[in-house]
DNA sequence: GGACAATAAATTTTATACAATTTAATCAAT
DNA sequence: ATTGATTAAATTGTATAAAATTTATTGTCC
């Protein structure tokens, strides 16, 4: 591919990630506004689901977020009722941050998101497995490197 | 996959897709920083040096983007001596946007970006051609449904 | 040609992202 | 035990995103 192939937009992965990115927020929005959640505090909460009781630094290893980000974040689905945040009283640096009963309750009704989000689109899951084992798998080629 | 399984933070393809986008363009981030552009600004600039002359409408449409977004960037850029900003005398309601000379020069100094962006990865060529296709061809599935 | 719908940008508001700095707590080494 | 380095969050500042509203202009229909 010649320079001027190179920079065409359609050409850029990063584009084609970035803009499709994008695209299956649009996605999740309609569903994850039924819940009163954002994109970012739905994944937040899929990671607490997961696991609780994880301080800040932990939560951000698994986004891939600094404090930066979840600090306000926190604040609000706390603000929500959702979670609290505590210092971990062994070691005041870490603030603690643990899912409340009504958090937990909020599991059951995301539940259904993962199958609605692809409904009344022709994508596959097979071709979404495939699609999401490459892109992780493009992802630890690049955190390798730096 | 049962529920359990698909509620999973590295089960979502939307989570694959958020983390490597954001991965990246930290990849970008110090080659851009060069240009003194951001990822958003180059990713316009990339537009408008193959097509220029376009409206806000216009370049909304290839970007994904809306005015919300494109106003505050373009505002910006123009600041930067990168380009201008005028409406269209045929049509008071379109804003065109115009490179400048000097925004047409930084074009050279972009040119090598693409090569650059994964070096020192073990990534391949051919493995981003292939996955840019199918992110290509999903979204358009998304697309069609929306 | 005047009322009204439609269109394009800009603006406002809320929520991310992230680099850089600050603050507070802990660790390390003498 | 005190100084200095390290660590974890929070804060600050800049730049996106996107829904909702506003403003200005143009098209439409009678």
């Amino acid at each position: 591919m010649n320079s001027e192939e190179l920079m065409k937009l359609d050409n850029q992965l990063c584009f084609a990630f970035y803009a499709c990115s994008r695209e299956i927020t649009k996605l999740y929005r309609p569903l994850l506004a039924e819940l009163g959640l954002t994109y970012t505090q739905y994944i937040t909460l899929l990671s607490l689901w997961e696991q609780d009781n994880v301080s800040v630094k932990e939560l951000g290893a698994k986004l891939l977020l600094d404090s930066g980000t979840l600090t306000p974040l926190l604040k609000k689905l706390e603000s929500m009722g959702l979670l609290t945040r505590a210092r971990d009283k062994s070691d005041e640096r870490h603030l603690v941050v643990r899912l409340t009963e009504q958090g937990q309750q909020l599991r059951e009704k995301a539940s259904c998101v993962p199958l609605r989000l692809f409904e009344g689109t022709a994508v596959e899951p097979e071709e979404l497995f495939a699609l999401r084992k490459q892109v992780q798998s493009l992802m630890s080629k690049i955190n390798e490197a730096t």
